[in-house]
DNA sequence: TTGAAAGCGCTAACAC
DNA sequence: GTGTTAGCGCTTTCAA
């Protein structure tokens, strides 16, 4: 018994994409997206020679080359990325991890690393894990099973699980995070020597007294910053420091500005920008000039930074080269390349108008 | 002859995930992803079975359930997003396109969209056309296809071609765009009624002369914008209108400042908040007092509107909202349900201190 | 060069 | 209840 093989395996038997279907209680033809075997019939191929021309074989006859494209765009055919992606083991998308989609911060990172993993063919699945820990381990989970690869960003997940973590999500790239003694690449800034930065110049400007308006306790950059501020505080003799629980967000800052003025101190060394901004305007609500009463810091430079009142003097970190390397960072590790090394972007202090001399009190 | 089915179709004896691999010029067992058959051979049963445990098919005897969950935890097993989707027809991804992911206004839709589409288990790919055109319909064509459904915000496209297109892209649902005559669901912003606002508020303020600073062109909305704003001008006796062609972003505004200054406007209408900011910069570094020698409007209400200097009077819009409902119209079009009607958020003006009284000249 | 057929890993209709 | 089997739409040996 011979085998009529005509490209088409289960379909009636004319070569355009109609189907019969049933559902719910309808029937009726309707039209479908046509598939490989639609067109390997209309060009009278089989549905190898379809693949292989819509995929620039060069070992196609150009004369079959040139019926199979007509049939194609006489179909509007177009391959299911799906089906390609099954059969090939990639889909061409990676994803991106956040803790907080509203923070400028990671808006940034999320354009830099969406143009150029476009520039490269690539999608970019996006998702946002609010800053909790469980959701963040199960959506980075889940992402990956989507993409290629990985990107975490600021990863609040605890070191130990996140060492777990990696080997199902790899490939994969930290931002904001080492994991000392694993090999996983990293990018991240060196909040320490923000700080630094920081603290020398308010100590130039004769502040003595810093408050530091601390991030979310599972952030490692804030642990770095408040590492460096302690360290600070103990190499310098006369300095005070006190720590106040705050965020990582505009509210938490605003909140925060009755506690910063209880504490005395001339200066607000505060997590990033946005908290700047909230503890800024809150001071500027309860009639404290800035930077004549008391000074105020950020740090990150987003858009923003350069156009408060007063603009603020912060550590700028570049979030779009962050995005940028990641990705280039991340199709190493995709086509088995070395990732290369880790790197440490310095962060630049910016001095704007929000910091000034500390004032002479009884003077 | 009797056929053995052991659950594995074309692997090595054994039910353990390793695999023969040979590339290049390396021949090594790699431990590989565990497959549904990895399972169903562990636990003795079928890969149907192993198929209706994990989506939690209530027609499986407890014992056999059990003791395929403790083989699928054993083995780590995660199905595969990718053959599942293929499966099913369905990838629980959609999409997202935008012009400019560095505008604030479409960070919260992003967002909106992001958790509405998170909280029914979708993930949300994004792509930014660049505020081309061109890239925009390629963009659309293949975000589509790495999911069901799609969301385009303020689409630059032309009238015709989005009415093609809009076929292969369904279910689709647009934002800031509607396409008169169609039957695609749109959510937009009611533009000139956010217009009008602005121009009785400016009126009432004794302002006669006002500069609009103009969007991208191929922008609807901005078209949306001059004609309300030709339409008040024309019915106001003593009522000039400069328009100067813009842009939509930060330095675009700063770039207009002197060309608004030789207009001799007394109030500046700019597209949106972030061309607001742009010239309250440009005309703050030209020595001009706002809103004592000119006013500003801007549009949207970006976050940072009320922490500018002075707080920007604009047209408010529900940004985040529009990313919420165009979440729940894309969920009802891919059940198949209708989308329900179009909406026309109507913007509120919040009138800050970048607007004052017209200065009256020659005083 | 081209085609047949086996996979990719999963779901679901159907049979037992 | 559980297994068999035929898909989902593509890619890629392998033969011819």
């Amino acid at each position: 018994m011979s085998l009529k093989t005509d490209g088409l395996r289960h379909d009636e038997e004319d070569s355009s994409p109609l189907r019969r279907t049933s559902r719910r209680n309808t029937t009726r033809r309707e039209r479908v997206a046509p598939n490989i075997g639609h067109v390997a019939a209309a060009a009278g191929v089989s549905r190898a020679t379809v693949s292989r021309v819509m995929n620039g074989s060069p070992t196609v006859a150009p004369e079959l080359a040139a019926r199979v494209r007509a049939a194609a765009e006489a179909l509007n055919y177009q391959p299911s990325r799906l089906a390609r992606s099954l059969a090939l083991g990639r889909t061409s998308v990676v994803s991106l991890i956040v803790p907080d989609l509203s923070n400028p911060m990671f808006q940034d990172i999320l354009r830099g690393l969406s143009q150029a993993a476009a520039a490269q063919g690539h999608r970019l699945l996006v998702a946002e894990s609010n800053e909790n820990i469980q959701e963040e381990k199960i959506l980075a989970l889940e992402a990956r099973r989507h993409s290629d690869g990985l990107v975490l960003a600021s990863p609040r997940v605890p070191e130990e699980e996140l060492l777990t973590l990696s080997e199902q999500l790899a490939p994969v790239v930290l931002l904001n995070r080492e994991v000392p003694g694993s090999n996983l690449p990293s990018l991240s800034v060196d909040y320490a020597a923000g700080i630094r930065a920081i603290v020398t110049h308010l100590l130039s400007l004769g502040h003595r007294h810093l408050v530091y308006l601390a991030g979310p306790v599972a952030s490692a950059s804030n642990q770095e910053r408040v590492a460096a501020l302690r360290a600070a505080s103990v190499a310098t003799p006369g300095f005070t420091l006190t720590e106040i629980p705050c965020g990582s967000m505009f509210e938490d800052g605003h909140a925060a500005a009755r506690a910063v003025l209880a504490t005395k101190a001339t200066a607000v060394v505060a997590f990033n920008d946005m908290v700047a901004f909230g503890t800024l305007s809150g001071l500027h609500e309860l009639g404290v000039a800035v930077p004549d009463d008391i000074s105020i810091t950020g740090f990150d430079d987003i858009p923003f930074a350069r156009y408060t009142t007063p603009p603020l003097t912060t550590a700028s970190i570049p979030k779009n080269e962050l995005g940028k390397q990641a990705w280039d960072r991340l199709w190493a590790l995709m086509n088995g390349e070395s990732p290369g090394h880790n790197v440490h972007f310095q962060p630049r202090l910016l001095i704007r108008e929000s910091t000034g001399p500390a004032p002479t009190r009884h003077a």
